[in-house]
DNA sequence: TTCCGTTGGACAAGCGCTTGATCATCGGCC
DNA sequence: GGCCGATGATCAAGCGCTTGTCCAACGGAA
């Protein structure tokens, strides 16, 4: 009866580049394929004698046996595994966010991958490739290109999918991080130092957080009794040039702030090269402040305040909502990130404002 | 005879998260589902009719027919899909390899997942869970912690494997950058400002990488004539905080270097810190390099000197010899990557010595 | 001794796709 | 008119694993 299992036993692994199978180890521990999959698997529908289970992860073991995720995924119908989508690895602000998803990820038996995908078109083929292809069985999408559109697939109730700190049009559930209130907590930061001439360099228009922590700017200043000047907004791109080019602008004014806050640390990076550029001495002339924190930001010069934000635990409880979307149990639209709250880091890049 | 197939073509995809199946394309065009794979697949072994042909692509355009990745990867034995493990995506370095590796699997039609794993442990669960489970059909790793040690797997002779810049004992194929031409570059560069008391932060003792760049170091200073003087060989590692402390030593000797070639970008910006925190002028009484490019170099203060490297090729070479194993062929146990040559980007760091 | 409930496993179908083998149909040729 | 080679598809097995079902053997009770 077992003769096809012995045969194959005797026959240790032709294939190259793929682990031994099921039924090598069932040969080897001289029961059925399927016995030994129950017990692998902790099936509490099993019973087996001690010295059987014993036998069989010994062969297990001995054997360096990995079950085919394929052939697991096609029987299984799913894969255990979570897809993240980033625009890109470089972008300093998505390491803790990856970070909190691996780790969440991992804590409930998951396995994650990353892609990186740019553009929306990008997603969209890749959320087909994962989702559709069965090789995941949730997605977290963080792009920042993405905006008010978002993929087909997505859209026609294809789930599965958490849009990480974008609020999208549609029945696809976001988690987003308190933005409004962590740039509040910037311009309390620069207000308390005395500042009046408060100037923001917000992220470009049609980005979703851009647009939260730009609110959260104009309410802060207009909580602290203070105006909001027209040309204290300059438009800046999430990245080093942006920032560069936005201060460039700030600096031309007839009448300068004495203090900004940067919607993004990368733009931060640029336009503190702008002030050395220009001779503006920072904190001497000019505070700077800037949304999340990063390694980095104690390495400059000099060394940037920061507006740290939760993002481990964006990524983490992103995660976590993926799964419940996976089992079935519905979750809110928009979930916003409260409790770990934003913290303002003061280092040397703020400082009371020139007597002046 | 197609009756079951007609019959599911009636109840189009109860399952949620996953596509169309072949059998419902199958029935919306009226073939046999292994008509409508050869279709698909552009079978040269298949004769069809112009208009069936057309039937079938247009039911599947209509469907939004996805392939199931695990039931065609279970059939074939093969998923289109390359694996690159790095340590950690906060590295800017990583950036570019990251690139070229994706736009070289693009171009051959895989796709290309990553995973993060820091330690040597979680390179080799990752490597068992990827490529013995059969998730992918080919791992690049790009661990810098990766040491003379690999996972057991990998060296039982289980491949399709490539090691980014490390080379290991062993049969595992590895693909590296001239690290010893770039750092000389680097050097020359100095030596062309006129400096002659130049100082090394060399990356950690069991780091490959390292080693190579601070051979390429030596011999660049005894190729210009100059002295390789003990104290000038600060070990750090390749992190700011690494830097900062390595830059301080060096600045701690009584007679100080009047340039400083750093192994890392990373450990370059704590170096440039660790002046700034001291009061020491750079490039006034001292110049720096760093090996490896990246955006945030020209935004320090001052912009910072690099060491170019062709990490996108690199990326990219690696994918393409991957392939190439797994294709059958083999190819050398190390190659270094030559042609586009490494570059010296000079910045505003580096300068002619003190008069002094 | 006989019957029956347990215990400890084996059996087989099926997940969705691929592919070598097979087969019906049809026009052309002698 | 019968045979044959193309043509244009279908059939069926199998990839490795899971899981509902079934069955042999065994020990205890009547």
């Amino acid at each position: 009866m077992l003769d096809h299992v012995v045969a194959n036993a005797k026959r240790p692994s032709a294939r190259v580049g793929q682990g031994s199978s099921l039924l090598a180890v069932a040969g080897e521990a001289r029961v059925h394929p399927s016995t030994v999959s129950r017990i692998l698997r902790d099936d509490p529908a099993v019973r087996v004698r001690p010295a059987t289970r014993q036998r069989v992860i010994a062969a297990a073991a001995a054997l360096g046996y990995v079950p085919n995720a394929n052939a697991r995924g096609l029987a299984l119908r799913r894969t255990t595994t979570l897809g993240l989508i980033i625009p890109s690895t470089a972008n300093i602000v998505y390491e803790q966010i990856i970070k909190g998803a691996e780790s969440a990820a991992r804590a409930a038996g998951y396995v994650l991958v990353l892609a990186e995908s740019a553009d929306v078109g990008q997603v969209d083929s890749a959320h087909r490739e994962l989702i559709l292809g069965g090789r995941v069985d949730g997605l977290l999408i963080a792009s920042g290109t993405l905006r008010e559109s978002l993929p087909r697939a997505v859209l026609n109730g294809v789930n599965n999918t958490i849009i990480l700190n974008r609020r999208i049009r549609g029945s696809v559930p976001s988690i987003i991080e308190d933005d409004e209130r962590g740039m509040a907590r910037g311009v309390e930061h620069l207000v308390a130092l005395g500042h009046t001439r408060i100037a923001c360099l917000a992220g470009p228009e049609e980005v979703d957080t851009a647009t939260r922590r730009l609110s959260g700017f104009k309410e802060a200043l207009r909580a602290a009794g203070l105006p909001v000047s027209r040309g204290y907004i300059q438009r800046a791109s999430f990245d080093e040039a942006g920032g560069y080019e936005a201060m460039l602008r700030l600096l031309q004014l007839e009448r300068r702030p004495t203090a900004v806050a940067a919607s993004s640390i990368v733009a931060a990076i640029g336009a503190l090269a702008a002030c050395h550029a220009t001779g503006v001495s920072v904190p001497g002339e000019l505070s700077m402040i800037a949304f999340h924190d990063a390694t980095i930001a104690q390495y400059l010069t000099p060394s940037l305040s920061t507006i740290w934000m939760p993002l481990f635990e964006l990524g983490e409880m992103a995660t976590r909502q993926l799964l419940e979307v996976i089992d079935g149990r519905d979750i809110p639209s928009v979930q916003r990130l409260q409790d770990p709250e934003p913290r303002v880091i003061p280092r040397a890049s703020t400082a009371p404002p020139p007597a002046d």
